[in-house]
DNA sequence: CATGAATGAGCCTTCATTCAT
DNA sequence: AATGAATGAAGGCTCATTCAT
């Protein structure tokens, strides 16, 4: 189940009044819609403030540096993904493989497709950031859900599981650079259950 | 075979004589370090020319700006994967598939865990100046040679090879930053194999 | 007697009940105790508030700003050094000269040796802040008692007296830079009675 | 005799061109003149830039950071304080030691009084950059001179030295804080005389 | 052509102070 | 009275780029 875990990196002081709640929301939201539509050459921490209505010195207050907007914000990405997949994982109860499989991409696909370019650059700045490991972050990406959906359908281990992800995060932002999402939930799931035959079977 | 084209972001004077090609190669290898090494944050055009043993001045003399270092550099190892990809597509004759493709995988792999984290990022700044589509870099990729392998096998065209291409960068990248380079060469042969048989019977 | 007067910066209001003194008395020491250890540089108003327990919203309602806690830290300081000099100066009588200074030598190495770098930083402070010579800060130095003790033994006038707290500090200080304490008091009896010896003898 | 040392924090890099040497040395002077005129609070780095009529970015070409030009002027003062020590040193033959006295005397109230609240100021910072005991900055102040002469004729070992040095500073810097200063050599002859005179004798 | 000194816009961050709750 | 969230001016520093020599 997905549960909260702490980054090395964190908020400066936990916010105790729901102004201050408010305020550490809206500055994560404004890092997400900067680098969306500007990439990381746009993000920094005079625009997030302004975009989040905030002044700078309030972002200050709660996040100890510009690293830890990031880091937030890659958390709580990873948080929603998590979610989304837990969520579906619920729902598969009866389907075979193809379609239980056929699902999860849907949700994959659908998360990096809504925010197109986030994703990408947040994976980059958490390898940076060194919050690779021992993180909410990764551990939400398939510690949770990817393995243990794999071993309930016997379709493979742990590294099998990381190398779904990782093909089908490379797969969905290659279509979404070429803007070719025609079909791709579908190419996808052949990517994967391909994967997971030939995998096995050995 | 692979043929130069023009990025919209180019040099601002072709080198005529040796010294000059010598500098702007330094100038770029050097670039390539510094990523490879420092990320993108160390990536300055005056880090670069120290490390090229170049003036700043040169470097400028050579290149309209930062970003035309990165188009190049970009360009180079794109260049240089086509040209390991082709030359091991003159060596495929008389393999079947599942061994031909287990070879090009070896080429990619060898590739990329080369210089870690720097196709990684290469990647991102390729789409961030708008490479993506008409230059020699995107082209090298896959209009080359993938799409002519799959075509001569019947396995598959144009989007597959996109997907192929896609999926293998994903899953390189992965297990790069895992640390989990065993048995990737078998692993991404599978999702390869895997993923262009279910495409095909469809 | 050391008597109070009132420096320009003062008090917001004076505290009227004995919390609002505990307040007061807390923002002080805990102004001074950051000074000590971390310097002028670690002053600030935030980490004052913190020290001393108390909101910096709280800390506003009894000082106008950040100089005068300053301020109130050198009246502070500079009335302890004159009780002290005062209480000591009780106890000379029926002592020579030599053996009267060596004990308000003591005392003055005493009191810079406590609070080691307060006093200097506390001294470059009172003069920034103009505190230099109508405040109690100032005339608590000699106004009070060093110019009297000359006085009483005929040792010398009010320019004397300066002098040779003057001279004090400095040595003081200089011997804490360089961690040598050793012989100090008797070095700086020297210092005193030599002065004082050639100045009268003119 | 006073010879170039070095201090801890040290140039980013020696200027090559007489333009680049011009620049450092505004860079010092200016920060010299703010902080004669402004005291600390006034001394940062626009400030500086601005004065010295130099932009940000040079100065920072050379000073890898605010304490280095602090650091390089407080060498420099030192420097220049010992050349005139060492000078006036050379016109001492024949003097009695009271003379002798009389003049380095003269030569310490010069160098302070010419630029009032520089000296202090700089002696505070430098004992907070730790420049304390290896540099020029520190050997120039006894090391080499004070020492020596103390030596030649008789009248004390280092530890005095270093006394008589603090010694003066201390009545200097109060004279000048009050604004008293008439006799002030005379007095700070005395001082010092008396002090090696009781030194001495025990 | 090469050099490297100079420039300054821009960014990160701190901290004194105010004010709504 | 007390609290602490919010503010924003100010200041340290970097780095892409230009240009005089």
């Amino acid at each position: 189940l997905p549960m909260s875990q702490d980054s090395g990196i964190k908020l400066r002081k936990r916010p105790r009044q729901a102004r201050a709640a408010a305020t550490v929301d809206s500055v994560v939201e404004a890092a997400a819609r900067i680098i969306e539509s500007g990439g990381l050459g746009a993000f920094n921490t005079n625009a997030v403030a302004e975009l989040a209505g905030v002044s700078i010195g309030s972002l200050y207050q709660y996040f100890p540096g510009k690293d830890a907007i990031m880091a937030t914000l890659i958390e709580r990405e990873a948080r929603a993904f998590d979610v989304a997949l837990t969520e579906a994982m619920t729902q598969l109860t009866g389907l075979g493989t193809a379609a239980a499989v056929a699902r999860l991409a849907k949700v994959a696909v659908t998360h990096q497709v809504t925010r197109p370019g986030l994703s990408r650059i947040l994976d980059l700045e958490e390898q940076r950031l060194g919050l690779g490991q021992h993180t909410a972050a990764a551990s939400a990406k398939t510690g949770g859900v990817i393995v243990s959906f794999l071993a309930e359908r016997g379709l493979g281990g742990t590294r099998s599981a990381w190398d779904v992800q990782a093909l089908s995060r490379g797969m969905i932002d290659g279509a979404l650079d070429r803007g070719d999402l025609q079909g791709l939930e579908q190419r996808l799931t052949w990517a994967i259950l391909g994967y997971l035959a030939l995998s096995r079977q050995t």
